[in-house]
DNA sequence: GTTTTTTTTGAACAACTGTTCAGTTAAAAT
DNA sequence: ATTTTAACTGAACAGTTGTTCAAAAAAAAC
């Protein structure tokens, strides 16, 4: 067998990916260029065409890549049965995941306009399945008459994007720990859905 | 008198930062180049540099305008004096004030990076503000005994967050109506201070 | 050690970048 | 009608952009 496709491309795709997120975080995706990529991967501009056909590709691999592991990673959690729990379990896992992501969230946050429509249409996909699974939580703690909202969907995008501004200011070596910032998002939560 | 100074650039200067506030929401501010912005208001690029004098100016007015303008308004409510009342006036004002402004308030949340450090600190510190405004209101309310929460400036960070994230889904056209998100909102915020 | 295949280079392409400025146009003031 | 001044043009500058591709290098397979 002839050397496998991809022998080499093993370390640096993903080299190459980690750089990109992280050049793409600080300055935006518009802002960074291929040649800077490839100056802090040790290659030339060129030699990144060997792994993604253009430059959107790298951003969008990254996005998709993001959504899917958070997704999967759910997935993979044991699950407590009770409402409370289960909602108390979902604001730690989300505050955990992201908290330890900042740079995959910038971007996700920021770069969806550099998107393709099929790539982006992707994204809201995977968002929507996240945004689902707070949904079935809390529709689930209404039936059992634990919670009570207005608009389950509206109060969903809202828990999600309280949990979201965390990553706009929280400093790990601020005034409070994550666990604080934990059991204070778990208590506004909970109390906003009582 | 001679032709006074900005005769002309009374029109001009404020129809080149609309379009560029148009363009950079659009596209993102390093995506955006002078000749495009020039094109839009029938100008050539050399032209721009007669009211600004580069690029980031431009942004950063915009930013420092917005902010401001927020602010100012603001101080010109009639506002109500009870704790529970002035909690949802403010959660009116706000998604009245940012529903009315998606362009503001996109690039005001996506382009800081490209601010100098001096702009920077200068919306850092009316962004500071904005947030005193609701943490004071938070405060006076746990004063009477009428709100309780375990971080007042956590909590005040978390419910600006969920209103902001209100103009990153909310059409016009949509499913629900200003009145009914208002609501919607009002009571999550009121419960999870309660 | 030779062949085969993958990986990388380095130059080239055509277009675009923010910014400057001498020179032109046009409007207001006299 | 003439002067004064503001507004704008258009070319130029020196650099960067994403992308392509023939040729070279390097590594694996035989």
């Amino acid at each position: 067998m002839a050397r496998t496709l991809g022998s080499h491309a093993k370390h640096t795709k993903p080299k190459i990916s980690a750089i990109a997120l992280n050049l793409f975080s600080e300055q935006g995706f518009a802002a960074v260029s291929m040649r800077q990529i490839a100056a802090k991967a040790g290659l030339q501009a060129g030699a990144l065409y060997n792994y993604f056909p253009d430059k959107q590709t790298i951003l969008s691999e990254l996005l998709i890549n993001h959504m899917e592991n958070l997704l999967e990673t759910w997935s993979a959690q044991v699950l407590p049965d009770e409402p409370n729990e289960l909602l108390k379990f979902f604001v730690d896992f989300h505050i955990d995941y992201h908290l330890n992501r900042p740079e995959e969230v910038f971007i996700a946050y920021m770069e969806l306009r550099n998107l393709s429509d099929d790539n982006f249409r992707k994204i809201e996909k995977l968002r929507g399945k996240y945004e689902l699974i707070l949904s079935k939580i809390l529709s689930d703690g209404v039936k059992e008459d634990l919670f009570s909202c207005k608009d389950i969907k509206i109060t969903s995008l809202a828990i999600i994007g309280m949990l979201k501004e965390l990553n706009t200011w929280y400093k790990k070596d601020g005034r409070v720990s994550v666990l604080e910032v934990k059991n204070i998002y778990k208590e506004i939560v909970l109390k906003a859905v009582s």
